[in-house]
RNA sequence: GGUGGCAUAGCUCAGUUGGAUAGAGCACCUGCCUUCUAAGCAGGCGGUCGAAGGUUCGAAUCCUUCUGCCAUCACCA
């Protein structure tokens, strides 16, 4: 039972032989800096069941508990907040109990528990991978570590968005500019070389568009007549018939760009379980659309389009299949999601980690799905989270204006190793050790900077003002890390044994009151889907554990047993900083 | 126009279920390395929590209205 509960229970019997009255709940908080206490009982909400001075209610219970509880050393009152002072015996027991636990915080699953399936990355396999989809998976990732730390089995999947007329622009541009160019060839990554030939497309495509509107046509006719344009639709029509050349082409193409998103997955240390391709499931969307279509939860219009309404849920109706009979978007989602559950029976829930655009598009494709009868559509949440724009606005694949993944990731790696190299603290690493480091610290300031933000808030990312590696960031934090690490190679004692109680520090006693806050922590986290509760809760713990570090000597105490229990107490911290950052996605340095 | 999101220090962000004098970092200014790593610590400066009402012992937090920014409302994905 925690310290909390317990005294929850107390609370509630000094008010009952004091006062004679029910309480429903207690109300706690911590005890501010600037009080004396650990742990504050607020006395107000109590006035309801209790009449009186909200000052002499909480002596009162403040009496009562000094007498009745012994881990209750003293109190004070403060107008209506009762700061109670617990005994320094009750955190070191507590510490005893967790310091050897490698895994303090986390719930391990139960294997039987039904899993959640968390989606993320899903790229357009036309173009190489950006900022944007750096902050998609790094969330992404991010989410399912923690729902797993939390009690939850996960499983991490993509869905690869490897069909329709984009794919078809760039396999065009290509086929006329290309000249046979392939990654060997250029000794370019598969989805840059691809991603060019994207861009090479709009440009001709705009061009054309010149061409015509200076013959006369309108801007939209213009638009819709440029022959390049028309060219890549016949693909497209190609492609679904299964022609040969063109199937062959699409695949040779999509490998190269699948091959060149492997490489940024692992430079950004994310991974995932299962793989999804829409060329695979529309077709079971377009299935369940039929079936849909039978039940009565679709209607056929005139011009034999398929849709759905949802005028009685407050939405519009909203198309599923097209009049030629062709999936849309939605399509290929219904029919994703219930390909997933087939083949995963013991997945109960399913989690999409999808821009904040596309709020309205899952709204209706939950609704959907529950229409269709799905018990397991009550367990579908859109983790939605906000866009990353530039100064200049929003960033476009097609022109150019995007921050590409692979060179930032090395640039805040060389930026990691420039301030390293200026403070030369790694006499005895070879060049590759370094570059490992550097790697981390660069991959952990961009990690950290991205995730310690609110999911639902956007972000404005500016590449003229580098990223910081001091204050509330990632290398802070490792650095931190790597600090205890050298403590722990220098304790040249026994530091394993049991210390007897010892007088405790103030700042070693706010120590250990913020590592008790890490498991709720998790769990806080998991439930809001939220990395950056995990980010700020190590920024505290970091915080505090500085300020202790400065304020009292480790290796330098005065007494072994204090010099044993510092040294724990270090050792933990790291445990956890590391714990939690891995729940990121970061890693950390032994040394740096 | 309808719907949804966001608005807190010059900048970037925290702020559990409503609780004490709204907190950090960056920037600017002071101190602290012959003692465990100064990517650090201690302190200073800086706020009408977008605006106005309301609910109550108490509101950045809940409700209403308004303003600003973003997204969305396609037989695009």
């Amino acid at each position: 039972m925690s310290i909390q509960e317990s005294l929850s229970q107390h609370v509630k019997q000094a008010v009952k032989s004091i006062y004679n009255a029910e309480l429903e709940s207690v109300e706690f908080q911590s005890t501010r800096k600037e009080f004396e206490g650990d742990i504050t009982v607020v006395v107000f909400p109590m006035l309801r069941v209790v009449k009186g001075n909200p000052v002499k209610i909480g002596e009162a219970i403040g009496e009562y508990l000094l007498k009745e509880v012994e881990d209750v050393t003293g109190y004070n009152v403060v107008k209506g907040f009762l700061n109670i002072v617990i005994a320094d015996a009750y955190y070191q027991n507590w510490f005893n109990s967790i310091k050897s636990d490698d895994a303090f915080g986390y719930v391990t699953p139960n294997k039987k528990d039904k899993a959640v399936m968390v989606e993320y990355s899903s790229p357009n396999t036309n173009k190489p991978l950006h900022l944007g989809h750096i902050r998609n998976n790094l969330l992404g990732y991010s989410v399912a570590e923690i729902l797993k730390a939390s009690g939850k089995n996960v499983y991490k999947t993509q869905i690869i968005n490897d069909r329709g007329i984009h794919i078809c622009k760039s396999m065009l541009a290509w086929k006329r500019f290309g000249e046979g160019e392939t990654p060997e060839s250029t000794g370019l990554k598969g989805d840059k070389l691809v991603g060019n030939y994207y861009v090479k497309f709009d440009q001709e495509y705009k061009k054309e568009i010149e061409a015509l509107k200076a013959e006369g046509l309108s801007e939209d006719d213009a638009k819709k007549q440029a022959p390049i344009l028309l060219a890549a639709q016949d693909m497209l029509l190609k492609w679904e018939a299964g022609d040969e050349q063109v199937v062959s082409l699409w695949k040779t193409m999509n490998q190269w760009v699948y091959d060149g998103f492997e490489v940024s997955y692992k430079n950004l240390g994310v991974d995932f379980d299962c793989y999804y391709y829409e060329s695979n499931t529309y077709l079971l969307g377009k299935e369940f659309v039929a079936e849909g279509l039978k039940t009565g939860v679709f209607f056929k219009k005139e011009d034999g389009s398929v849709w759905c309404d949802l005028t009685e849920e407050g939405l519009d109706e909203k198309i599923v299949l097209r009049s030629d009979g062709t999936a849309v978007y939605m399509t290929q989602d219904i029919g994703t999601a219930i390909q997933r559950i087939k083949d995963y029976p013991n997945v109960g829930g399913l989690v999409y980690t999808v821009g904040n655009e596309q709020d309205y598009h899952f709204k209706v494709l939950f609704l959907i799905l529950q229409k269709l009868g799905f018990e397991w559509s009550k367990n579908l949440f859109h983790l939605s989270y906000g866009m990353v724009d530039l100064p200049s606005g929003k960033m476009k694949s097609r022109e150019g204006t995007v921050v590409d993944a692979d060179d930032l990731i090395s640039e805040m790696a060389e930026t990691a190793g420039e301030i390293s190299e200026e403070l030369g603290k790694l006499d005895g690493y070879s060049q590759d050790e370094k570059d490992m480091l550097y790697s981390t610290i660069g991959l952990g300031a961009l990690k950290y900077y991205i995730l310690k933000v609110d999911p639902k808030k956007r972000i404005l990312f500016d590449p003229k003002e580098s990223i910081d590696f001091q204050g509330n960031t990632g290398p802070f934090i490792q650095y931190t890390y790597a600090r205890i690490q050298s403590i722990i190679r220098k304790a040249d004692f026994d530091y394993s044994v049991a210390t007897p109680e010892i007088n405790l520090h103030e700042k070693e006693k706010s120590l250990l009151k913020q590592l008790q806050l890490f498991p709720e922590t998790i769990q806080l986290a998991a439930v809001q889907y939220s990395p950056a509760i995990i980010a700020n809760y190590t920024y505290d713990l970091v915080k505090e554990f500085n300020s202790f570090y400065q304020n009292v000597s480790i290796l330098g105490a005065d007494d072994l047993n204090e010099k044993i229990f510092r040294v724990q107490l270090a050792q933990a911290v790291s445990t956890t900083i590391k714990n939690a950052f891995s729940l990121l996605g970061i890693q950390v340095p032994e040394r740096m």
